[in-house]
DNA sequence: GGCTGTCGTTCGTCAAGGCGAACGCATCGA
DNA sequence: TCGATGCGTTCGCCTTGACGAACGACAGCC
C-alpha cells in the first residue's frame, strides 16, 4: 500500500473553486479546451476510466491512496476540485503518470500525405516544414530509425498503454499502421496510430527508411 | 549515445501495472519520487521558474490566473498544496502544459551522430530499428516534416533555452547542425544538436526530405 | 519632502475539501 | 434465514485552501 500514506496531511484541501476565472484558453497545447468544471468532469472520468482498467474497487483504491473511500466517491462522481496531493496519491496508486488524470484521452489513427498538414514556408529558401505532431504534455517520445527490406510484415505486439507512434516515411514504400487498416506508405507520408494495439510494418521495396517516433506518456 | 536509457520499460510505462504496488514507485515515468512534501515544493519551484521565466510579478501572475496574489504567494513559498483549478489556472496563465508544473526540472542535452546507436535486428525480415533518442522526461517533442530545394541557407533563431533538434534525412543531401559546425547529412543520417543556439539547414539536392523532431522542455 | 504606483508578504474570514462513521445494497457461506 | 463481508453513497465535523484587505518596502515623479 501504499504509497504514502501520507496521511498526515494528505490531503488538504482543496478547495477553491472555482473561483478563477478560467481563462478559456487551454495551455496545452493538444488539448483541447477544459476550464472550470470541465476539468474536474474530466478528471473525474479519467479517474473511473484508470480504475476500471486496473479493476480495483472504490474501497480499494481509495485504501492504496491513502485517501478517505468518501472523497474517492465525490471526485469519481464529478464532485470537486481535488488538491495535486489527492490526485498525486491517486496516480500512484492507480500507477499512470499524473497527467493522464488530467488531460484528455487519445488520438487515433491520422495520416498525413506528402505534401498536405499546415506547412510553414520559408521567406526566402525553397523550405516547407510541416507540423506533423504537437506533442502532449509530459510525453516521452523515442526516436527510432527504421530500414527495412520487403519480407515478412513486422507485426509489433502491443505496447504500453497509451503508446502512440509516430512513422515518417523516408524512402522506398511501406504499408503500416494498425494490423486490422494498415496504410499504404510513400515517401514524406506520415501516419499516427496506437501503439497498444496490435500494429505491423511492412517494406514493400528495397532500402525503405522510416522514421519512428514511439510516444510513451 | 549517451542515453539510452532504456527506463523504457520500466518508465514508459507504468501502467501496466497494475495492480499494483508500486509504492514507492512514482507514478510518472521518469519522474523520481515526489511524495508529500515533496510534490508541493517541486511545484512551488516550477510555479516561480515559469513565472519568471516569462517574466511576470506575482501580482501580474495571479491577476491573469484569476487567483489571489496571497493564494500564489503563499504556492511560490512551499505552502499548500494547490487545487487542480488553481495549476489549472495557472498553468494557462503561464502557457505551459499543466504537468510541466509537477514534474521535476531539466534533461540533458546530447548529440548522437548519424550511423551510430543501438540497431534492433528483426529475428525474422529484414528490419533494423535503431533508438536515436530517448526521450528524457518532461520534454515536449514537436514533430515536422521538411521538404527543401537546394537554394538560400536557412538560419533559425534560436529557440526557447534547452531546445534540442533531432533530424533525420530521408531522401536527398542536406548540410544541417549548428551555425558554426554544420554537418553534411545523406539519407538516413542523424543529427541533433541544440536548438537555443544558431543552427542552419540546407539543402544540397532537389527533394531533399527530412524529418525534424524539435524538443522543448 | 510627499504622492503614487508596484512589488511581495501577512493576517483574518469564509467556503470547500477531506475525513470517518453510518447507511443501504448486493453477495456469499454457514 | 441470518450473519458477515464487500461495495458505493450520504452525512456531520474539522481542517485548510483561497480570498481580500492591509502591510512594509521600493522606485519614480512632481
Amino acid at each position: 500500500m501504499s504509497v504514502n500514506n501520507e496521511g498526515d496531511a494528505s490531503t488538504g484541501g482543496a478547495p477553491g473553486a472555482g473561483a478563477t476565472a478560467a481563462p478559456a484558453t487551454p495551455a496545452t497545447p493538444a488539448t483541447p479546451a477544459a476550464s472550470g468544471s470541465d476539468l474536474i468532469a474530466l478528471i473525474a472520468a479519467s479517474i473511473r476510466r484508470e480504475r476500471e482498467r486496473v479493476g480495483l474497487s472504490m474501497a480499494e483504491l481509495a485504501r492504496r491512496a491513502g485517501i478517505a473511500k468518501s472523497t474517492l466517491s465525490q471526485l469519481e462522481a464529478g464532485a470537486g476540485n481535488p488538491s495535486v496531493e489527492t490526485l498525486w496519491a491517486l496516480g500512484v496508486a492507480l500507477d499512470v503518470p499524473f497527467s493522464r488524470l488530467v488531460d484528455p484521452p487519445r488520438p487515433v489513427v491520422r495520416v498525413i500525405r506528402a505534401g498536405e498538414g499546415p506547412v510553414t514556408h520559408s521567406e526566402r529558401a525553397d523550405y516547407a516544414a510541416t507540423l506533423l505532431a504537437s506533442c502532449p504534455p509530459n510525453a516521452r517520445r523515442d526516436i527510432f530509425r527504421i530500414e527495412a527490406q520487403p519480407g515478412e510484415t513486422r507485426a509489433s505486439d502491443p505496447h504500453m498503454p497509451g503508446t502512440v507512434e509516430h512513422l515518417l516515411l523516408g524512402a522506398g514504400r511501406a504499408l503500416a499502421g494498425p494490423t486490422e487498416a494498415p496504410v499504404e506508405l510513400l515517401p514524406g507520408d506520415y501516419v499516427s496510430y496506437p501503439g497498444d494495439a496490435p500494429h505491423v510494418f511492412r517494406a514493400l521495396e528495397p532500402g525503405t527508411l522510416a522514421v519512428i517516433v514511439m510516444e510513451h506518456i
